[in-house]
RNA sequence: GGUGAGGUGGAUGAGAGGCUGAAAUCAGCAGUUUGCUAAACUGCCGUACUGGUUAAACGGUACCGAGGGUUCGAAUCCCUCCCUCACCGCCA
């Protein structure tokens, strides 16, 4: 959510960055102005009222202590008239106020200056390419073929006990998840992070603090009985740790590993194949509360801790900035990872780190105190560090061999094997 | 699930219709003193909206878990809800 001093005072410029994400209802940028302007003359009689209903009550209160029992009692009625106004008053300005938070919501984020215009993700800009695409052997096959030849996992399983899209990892599959986790949380612990265990269902609030809710409810599921969301992310309930907080030291930075819940309604086709989409999946991720002037350092510093990962676990990936129309509602720049998948002739995303700056922060009225001593909001960054199933897909196919897949040497400490036969 | 107690500023904790945006203590910040550290002393020290100003100063309003109500006036009285704690029951 756009701070509104922010719209006032730079309308035009908001109205062109939003341009860039493709946002076609600028109008409400004007009406957000003008909700806004309402708002504030409204609370202005408003205060004004009520500071003469404050007057009359004070001065009562003398006159009953003077003992000017008639002067007070005449004086009583001064206040009905203003008291009613107050009401009304007060009615008014809770409409505009929720008027103007129903226009904010509908907002998306602006750009930053390096987001390359564009529509479609065939507009996003590869920053840099690393490693070598492989060649793999003329026997080589996709990982869901690699998953029934080693019994690594099981998809139809999965359709019995829940539904399509919810994997059984089994055996050395199964220790490969949890290898990878572990992998993953220890060079984040390394890096400085500090490791939560967060709940995986969420409340209402904290949806809406991250800005899942109220657009995307569709993507969560929903416990209905008690209201909670299954997290989407752990980027949701972190993020959420702060929420509502005056925060001390920035950057504060936290890892989690947590399963995330995605219904993906309207996914179909390829895209769906193996471990490509799934409903339910692992992953680490990296949240960042950090001091607005050194936000994008911070992503940076992100971006490159993601790209640790994957040297280590010899995977050809690429970096791309995501172009306007490919980014997401909240994000004021966004880096997408993608790895190669040698079987399968293309390239998987497997982290998304993005910068929200005040988006996340302004909705969950998170701030620091500045030098000056004012509390000014943080900006929120977080990314994927990474997601499982997409890295197990490219380091099943990209590393198979005639004789079995070989585990990255990084790795190999935490699988416990260093050949899957 | 049942019963009881309670939710006040960063923390502890007072207040029980007007003098309370809120005592006191601790923590924090600034300064004075001091061989160093410590201690002592002085001052400051909630948030949001808003008026004002180049910026401040200064001013208004709201907020004592949330939402309603009573009253000229509510942290304080009444109602509803939420949450926390304790005990019992159930249980990993």
């Amino acid at each position: 959510m756009l701070e509104i001093a922010t719209i006032r005072n730079n309308a035009e410029e908001v109205k062109s960055r939003l341009a860039v994400k493709n946002f076609k209802d600028l109008h409400l940028v004007d009406d957000a102005i003008t909700v806004d302007g309402k708002r504030r003359s409204i609370q202005l009689t408003l205060d004004d009222n009520l500071n003469k209903q404050n007057i009359i009550a004070k001065e009562i209160g003398e006159l009953f202590k003077q003992g000017k029992k008639a002067e007070a009692e005449s004086r009583k009625n001064d206040s009905a008239s203003l008291k009613e106004k107050s009401k009304e008053l007060e009615a008014e300005l809770a409409k505009c106020e929720e008027e103007l938070k129903d226009i904010l919501v509908r907002i998306p984020n602006t750009p930053s200056k390096l987001v390359p215009a564009g529509k479609t993700p065939e507009d996003n800009v590869v920053v840099k390419q690393v490693g070598e695409i492989p060649t793999l052997p003329e026997t080589a096959v996709p990982h869901w073929d690699l998953a029934k030849k080693y019994d690594l996992f099981d998809l139809e399983l999965g359709v019995k006990i829940t539904g399509a899209g919810f994997p059984v990892y089994k055996g050395k599959g199964a220790k490969l998840q949890r290898a990878l986790v572990a992998f993953f949380l220890d060079h984040a612990i390394g890096a400085g992070y500090l490791e939560v265990i967060p709940p995986h269902m969420v409340n209402a609030e904290s949806a809406f603090g991250t800005g899942q809710l109220p657009d995307k409810e569709g993507q969560m599921y929903y416990i209905g009985l008690d209201q909670f969301y299954m997290i989407p992310t752990a980027e949701v309930p972190v993020t959420n740790i702060v929420r509502d907080e005056i925060v001390d030291a920035l950057p504060k930075k936290f890892v989690a590993h947590s399963p995330c819940f995605r219904r993906e309604a309207g996914s179909y086709g390829k895209d769906v194949r193996g471990l490509n989409r799934v409903h339910q999946f692992e992953k680490v991720e990296i949240v960042q509360i950090a001091h607005p002037e050194k936000s994008y350092d911070v992503l940076d510093e992100m971006v490159k801790h993601v790209e640790g990962l994957l040297q280590k676990l010899e995977l050809p990936y690429r970096i791309l900035r995501l172009c306007g129309g490919d980014m997401s509602f909240g994000s004021a720049l966004t880096y997408d990872f993608e790895v190669y998948s040698a079987a399968q002739k293309r390239w998987l995303e497997v982290s998304s780190v993005s910068n929200f700056e005040t988006f996340q922060s302004n909705r969950m009225k998170v701030r620091f105190r500045d030098e000056q001593k004012k509390t000014r909001l943080v900006h929120t960054l977080n990314g994927s560090a990474l997601a499982l199933p997409r890295i197990v897909a490219s380091l099943l196919e990209n590393h198979q061999t005639n004789d079995g897949i070989n585990i990255p040497t990084a790795l190999q400490p935490y699988t416990g094997y260093v050949k899957i036969v």
